[in-house]
This record gives C-alpha cells, sequence and structure tokens, in this order.
DNA sequence: CACGATACTGGAAACGATTACATAGGGAAC
DNA sequence: GTTCCCTATGTAATCGTTTCCAGTATCGTG
C-alpha cells in the first residue's frame, strides 16, 4: 500500500531516494534515477498529492469563484483558465459564488478556509475587504479577473475607457440621440462593471455637450433582458433614439432581435454598438468592442502561478493589468439617416 | 501549528478526544464536546482535509468532466451540480476533457490518478471501456449524465423518444415536408446524442409512410450554426420544408432568426420546434420540449453520493436513470398553410 | 457484591509523501 | 597528504488528521 515505499524497495533504495528520483528535487545517479522510474512504472505508480501537500504546503490546485457560468464572458473565461492550469500542472476546484447572501459566507468560512488550493481566482466577483483580509492571512494569492479588486492584482478591461469609446464611435458617426442599455444591481450581476460602462457612457456624452439624464434604462444582462429593454426603448417612434449603446453583445442582440420585430431597419433607423466579441455579434452584424475573454484568462492564470512560484515576492502591490481591445466596425452602426 | 494539537492543549484534553468531538464520531461527554469546540472556535480552528483523507481515503469532493462549457445544456448542468455538490459538504473539480485527442489521455493519466475525488461525474462524455475500467479499478464510482456511458450508472433523457416525440408532434399537425437540422460528429459534440435524434426523428417518420432520405441537415450546435443551416435550407422557396424539428433550442432560435431575415412568418411559412427548454425559446415563441438540466444535475449527484456513502452496494449494475421532459407549445408551431 | 456493559478518555500507530540531517566516497586545490 | 566541496544515498522526523487499542469510571443486573 504504502506506494512509494514499494516502488523503493522494487528499485531496491530507500523512500527518501525514490521520492528524489521522481521529483527531480536533489542528488540522484542517473542510473538509480532509471531504476526507481522504471519501477514506479512497473505497478503504476502515481503519488498522492494529499500526502505530498500535507508536507510540502502545496497542493497543485486553485480555487476559482465565480458568480455564474452560464453568461457568455464568464463561460468562456471559466474554460480557458480550465486549460490553462491543466497545461501547468494544476486542478481547478470551481466555487460558484453567489454575489450577495449567506450562502456566500458559508463558502468562504467552510471551503475555503480548508486551504485545499495554493491560490484563487475570482472572476467578475468583487471580494470584501474582510474575505481578501481571510485569504491573504492564510497566505494564498489572489488574483481577480473582471471586476477590481483592492488589495489583489487584477486583470480586466479598462471598463471605463471601453464605454467611453463605444460611445464615441456613435458620437463620430454624427449620433446625438444615444441611449445607453445596461446593467445594473438588481440583475445581480457586479454593479461595479455596469456603474463604469454607465460612466464612460456620461463621460463621453458630457464631453460631447449632450445631455446624460434619461439616457440609461437597465435590463438583464442578456439575450432576453435586451429584448425586453429594447421593445420598450424602440416602441414609440416619436422618442425613439437613432443610437443604442449596449452594455454587453448580448443585450445588443437582444435589441436588435426587439428592432427587427418592431419593422426597424439597421442601421438606418437604428445603430447598435456592443461590447464583448461574442459569436453572434458576427452572425448579427454588430459593432463591437471585442475583450478577448481566452486571453485575460491565460494572463490571470500566469499572473497568479509566477505570484505563487515566486513566493518571496509577497509584493501586494495593488497591481492592475489592463487588457486589450479592440473596436470591430461592422453594419450594426452608421451615420444617422 | 498542529492544529488539532492546539486545540486539545487548549481544551486539555488528548489529540484523540479532540478529533472525537469535532467530528462527532465516537464517544464524548457532552462538557468535554463544548469545551473543544469552544476551543476550535477561539482559535479558528478549521480541519485539514489533507491531512484527514490520507487516513480515511475519503477526499470529500469529486472530479466532473466536462466536454465544454458555453453550451447552455452544459452550462447549466455545470452550475447545478456545484450548487449540489456544495450543499452536501463536497468540493467540486473541474476536467475539461476534449471529446478526441491526446490531452484527454493526459488527463486522465495524470489528474485523474492522482485519486483527488471520491466519484466522478462525466457530463455528456461517453467514456471508453479502458476509461470506465479504469476509475473502476481505483473504486471510485462513476456516474454519467447526458450521454450514456455503459458500465455506469447513467441520468439522460430519452434521446430517441424525445425525438420521435417532437417530430410526432409537427406530423400531428399535419406536416409531411420535415426536415432535421442537428449535429454530427463533425461538429465536436458526442456523436450518440446526434444520432439517437437523428433516429427518433428517421422512426416517426417511417412509422407515418413519409421518406427519411435527404431530410437532414448537420450544423454546429449552437445558434450561428442553425443560422447558417437556416440560410441555406430555406432560401429556395421551391424545395423549402413546411417544418424543421431542431436537435437544440439554440440551432431553432438560429433557424428563426434566418427565417425572419428570409421573410417568412412564423408558423404560417414554416413550423420549428426544438429541444432544451432554453430561456431563449419563451422570447422566440418556440414550440420546445424542456428536459430540465438542473433537475438532471441534482439527480445525478444523489446518485453518485448515495452511491458513495453505501459503498457496500458495488453492484455496478449499468442502470440508466430517465429524466422526464415535456412539450411547451408555443406559436412557433401550427398546421401547414 | 461481582460482573459485564457502557460511556468516556488518552497513548500511539497509522496514512504517504518530503526533507533535514548524517554518512561516505571521490576528486580538486593547496 | 590534508582539507574541502560535491555527489549520492540512507535514517528518521515531520506534516495534521483519524482510529485502534487499552484503560478507567459508572451503572444496572442477577
Amino acid at each position: 500500500m504504502s506506494a512509494i515505499a514499494d516502488v523503493a524497495r522494487r528499485a531496491g533504495v530507500a523512500k527518501a531516494t525514490a521520492s528524489r528520483a521522481l521529483s527531480g528535487r536533489g542528488y540522484v545517479s542517473e542510473e538509480t534515477r532509471s531504476k526507481v522510474i522504471a519501477a514506479a512504472a512497473q505497478i503504476g505508480y502515481v503519488a498522492s498529492p494529499n500526502a505530498a501537500s500535507l508536507v510540502t504546503g502545496r497542493t497543485q490546485s486553485v480555487g476559482v469563484i465565480i458568480p455564474f457560468i452560464s453568461r457568455w464572458f464568464f463561460a468562456e473565461v471559466l474554460e480557458s483558465l480550465e486549460q490553462a492550469l491543466l497545461a501547468r500542472g494544476y486542478d481547478m476546484t470551481l466555487y460558484n459564488l453567489p454575489t450577495h447572501s449567506a450562502e456566500r459566507e458559508r463558502v468562504f468560512d467552510f471551503f475555503l478556509a480548508r486551504k485545499r488550493f495554493d491560490g484563487v481566482i475570482s472572476v467578475g466577483v468583487e471580494l470584501s475587504d474582510t474575505e481578501v483580509a481571510q485569504l491573504h492571512r492564510m497566505g494564498r494569492p489572489l488574483v481577480g479577473i473582471g471586476g477590481e479588486t483592492p488589495g489583489a492584482h487584477t486583470v480586466a478591461i479598462d471598463d471605463i475607457a471601453t464605454a467611453r469609446l463605444a460611445t464615441e464611435h456613435l458620437l463620430t458617426l454624427g449620433h446625438t440621440d444615444i441611449r445607453h442599455v445596461g446593467g445594473d444591481q438588481a440583475h445581480q450581476m457586479d454593479f461595479a462593471v455596469h456603474t463604469k460602462r454607465l460612466t464612460g457612457f456620461t463621460e463621453a456624452m458630457r464631453t460631447a455637450g449632450l445631455p446624460t439624464d434619461n439616457g440609461f434604462s437597465a435590463c438583464a444582462f442578456t439575450v432576453p433582458g435586451g429584448y425586453e429593454a429594447g421593445l420598450a426603448l424602440l416602441a414609440d417612434p416619436h422618442q425613439r433614439p437613432t443610437a443604442v449603446f449596449a452594455a454587453s453583445d448580448e443585450i445588443a442582440v437582444g435589441l436588435i432581435i426587439a428592432a427587427r420585430e418592431l419593422g426597424l431597419h439597421l442601421p438606418d433607423d437604428l445603430s447598435v454598438i456592443g461590447i464583448d466579441g461574442h459569436p453572434y455579434a458576427e452572425m448579427f452584424q454588430l459593432t463591437t468592442i471585442e475583450q478577448h475573454p481566452r486571453n485575460q484568462a491565460t494572463l490571470t492564470v500566469d499572473t497568479l502561478l509566477t505570484e505563487l512560484e515566486n513566493t518571496p515576492t509577497t509584493t501586494t502591490t495593488h497591481l492592475v493589468t489592463r487588457a486589450p481591445t479592440n473596436l470591430v466596425t461592422r453594419s450594426s452602426t452608421s451615420p444617422p439617416r
């Protein structure tokens, strides 16, 4: 049973030597190394990470905190995180943490305290100060992706700048009656993202000398959310905007579907721009600002793992890595008729 | 450091007693129990599951094998699995296993062999015999959800019967020129699901005495996939079917969007039925057969965990739990004009 | 009162690795 | 030829739990 002991016996060496041979740490002659490896292969030995982590303190796995997975950005991120971690030899344990609730506390106290991971990646969740402190006290590095978490390294796009850019795209085309359709706290995504995109919109409008009051509609961050918002916003021909900046491509697509149902033609009757780079964008000829979640994810893994491997650098410098975005112009936007 | 030892010292008892008090196993007087608990609370003690699993052999976590995350069914399942497992005190470790490739072998050999989990849930993946055998040899129960895995308990809808039902819905309405749009192996989802849904379609058509050749179009299992298939299928008014059975709601929605772009009106010009119960279905007034992935997921967790907790029942009876489905009729289907 | 359960507790041996420390041979440097 | 360093290996301690075993006190029962 004692697995490595078996390997050692079979190879005619001590447990310590076997361990060194297999892990590659410390001195082992080439000859014994191959003997040990052969013995291990013979009995199909695989090390117990539990036993190892008991003494090393490293678990070779990272915890990922995510509020939901069915939203496009999150699913993409999750998939890439897993691949990147796997490639680096790490397991990924998933914690689907609700944004606010008692459940959340339970997750933290019960699961995260068990320190079954070397580090944590939180995607789109803004952890509270006490939560960050708790992780920090446990010596577990934390890297965020999406929302900015104070006290932790974060990979994210510049939401304000991106929203401003999207709005400016419409302004440059000559639109003046522009609305912003996005999420709000009630629709259960993190507050900061919504606020920032709204801020960017407002800034751009103000800079252009246009009124910003009454320019925002809230909806769920989904296609149906955008659809409903669209029906409400576009129904009345007399107070219909000429352009809409949607906070996500899914919302934008919902808007487009609503517009089509109302008999409007894009981009003549309405220009729409989104943010994301969702596969639907191409299908609907949607102008959008791509944010490449998969790249963000691999960047996040890189950041966490280097932090993990150079433990000395416990410089908890609140650092933000800005992920690049790019505007893709398609036929959903044009100058107003 | 030796955490439980600290608790024990603080409470003035032996490590063994402290362990018993905290775990609830074995005899402990009410008095000492509360002393121990108080001491544990004082220093904020949480047991190391690593150390515990080293001796008990249980890790309190299950591995989930999933081919991709961004598809609706999979995302829903994953989210529910996580919640159900968390509620039962289990961690969930995610393995995003590609359907076919060398990577897959690597995952199995390297990660799954580390036996960091008490059981495995495979969603929509049909594991090979050797893979099942490997898990079985390790004494790790396996429950599948979605595709049927020979040699393991599986929770799944009856794909053939569901496809037949969908087709029969169209037949009953009086349609005779019906097409099936679904996935195939080239579009990287598991083969069996596609085949089964196609089989159900073919069976229903044959029973109705209708021709089945040339009645199937393959596409990606996504909205854009259905969209492209729709443009191709519906462009020519002379050989346009009066009804389409789409293998998923996402495909169906793509078809509807394509139909609208081509100027068709549902259900007059075309009837469309899907399978899933996707949130988009309601938005597009899509008739569909709901399969309730969240229920399937909790059912799967229940199955695995009871198997886990009653280890004696190592009766590897190949059992299939059929998840219920239900037809929801909306206005995307009607008798042909 | 003796005896066997029954409740409770502590000591010590696991579980399966890693690693600090000790030992020993061989070559380079002086 | 001594000294020192480097390679190579073995012994034993360690990580933090659970659990087996043994021992003691209490209590009901015949």
